[in-house]
DNA sequence: GACGAACTTGACGCAAGCGTCACCTGGTGT
DNA sequence: ACACCAGGTGACGCTTGCGTCAAGTTCGTC
């Protein structure tokens, strides 16, 4: 070979991807459980065992599959929730990074929104939407910098999680889609809560 | 026979009653992609025949179930709102009726839970939790009567019952179980929406 | 108490998925 | 140009689930 990388690298890489991404498909549409590891493999041009030499089984390409989407999605949350410098910013920004990551990955919302359940009980609670542990941390910090009320911050992350979730689900199958309707009113919801509480 | 019913009709209700139990079982532990019909059969002790004399196939027992489920919970808190005579009781009470429900039932809990995604896309978003499409009617009439200011109930509707989900979810997992806690934090959040936005 | 209808039973034929492995194919290095 | 071997291939033996149905059992009725 001459430059970068030989045929066989590349043709390792573009292999594995093929997988992921048809497995990403498969489980969209059947359901992680529904799902054979023969289904996956008959969306790509490959054959049966070759997907043994990239993943030991069905449950890995998952794996690797949730893991890739929960370091970008938690990454792009919390540097926005990291750069805010009001309190509205925090709330507002860190939902905007959560919303428009859904926009722009369709086939990814519809991995998570058909196997959240699975993914939950299967890896004991990793990336339900962009982690309900980390904004928790994060409530905490702001509570304990005095910049938000005292209250259950636990509870509190969870609701907003979980108002997030739904309302990025709904925004996303809503014609015209419209993001910043979406942001103004989760942000108005805990924005308001925050005053009441206080 | 004498009196009420023959052992025919009771063996009759024994029968779909297990096979209802044991399903709601196997589809909580293993997912419903995953569990086969003999699965379910295997909980009970009954033969395999058996099982299709009560219905056609495994999706016919999700659907029962979901039905019954959803009813149920639709009934509670839509019965609670309705005899709430204060905004402040319109959304306690809801997501007090809706959260007893779910410490009652820890079953039904673990079903939906692993199961939402499914449910979702098998029925076409019937009953998660308690119902959007009736917690968005129920706001419109709000705003219309003037209890509450005007804004987007659709979206409003989809927070309000995300939250409830994750909220709930949380609630039963932590350690004592704390209904009331719960309640205020979901009401403190949706009132002080009301408030801000309007 | 005996007959018939209603229901239960589980073995059966068939279909599909699993993970493997002996065999090729073609990129790599000399 | 050639030999080597990493890695792709798909048929194979095995397991499991499907829905059925002929035979057996049990309840209800006269």
């Amino acid at each position: 070979m001459s430059v970068a990388e030989g045929k066989r690298e590349r043709t390792k890489a573009a292999n594995r991807e093929a997988i992921m991404v048809a497995a990403r498909d498969v489980f969209s549409a059947l359901g992680y459980g529904a799902a054979s590891v023969r289904d996956i493999v008959r969306r790509t041009d490959l054959a049966t065992g070759t997907f043994y030499n990239y993943f030991p089984d069905k449950e890995s390409v998952l794996r690797a599959l949730v893991d890739e989407i929960a370091v970008e999605a938690r990454a792009r949350v919390r540097a926005a929730r990291m750069a805010a410098t009001t309190l509205d910013g925090f709330v507002a920004d860190g939902f905007r990074a959560y919303f428009e990551f859904l926009v722009e990955d369709p086939a990814t919302v519809a991995l998570m929104r058909r196997n959240a359940g699975t993914i939950r009980t299967m890896f004991d609670e990793p990336a339900l939407g962009a982690g309900i542990e980390e904004l928790r941390e994060d409530l905490e910090a702001a509570m304990a910098a005095g910049r938000i009320p005292q209250h259950d911050a636990d509870l509190m992350a969870a609701a907003m999680v979980g108002a997030g979730v739904e309302v990025g689900l709904r925004m996303v199958e809503r014609e015209p889609l419209d993001v910043e309707r979406a942001v103004a009113l989760v942000t108005n919801v805990f924005l308001g809560a925050f005053e009441r509480i206080g």
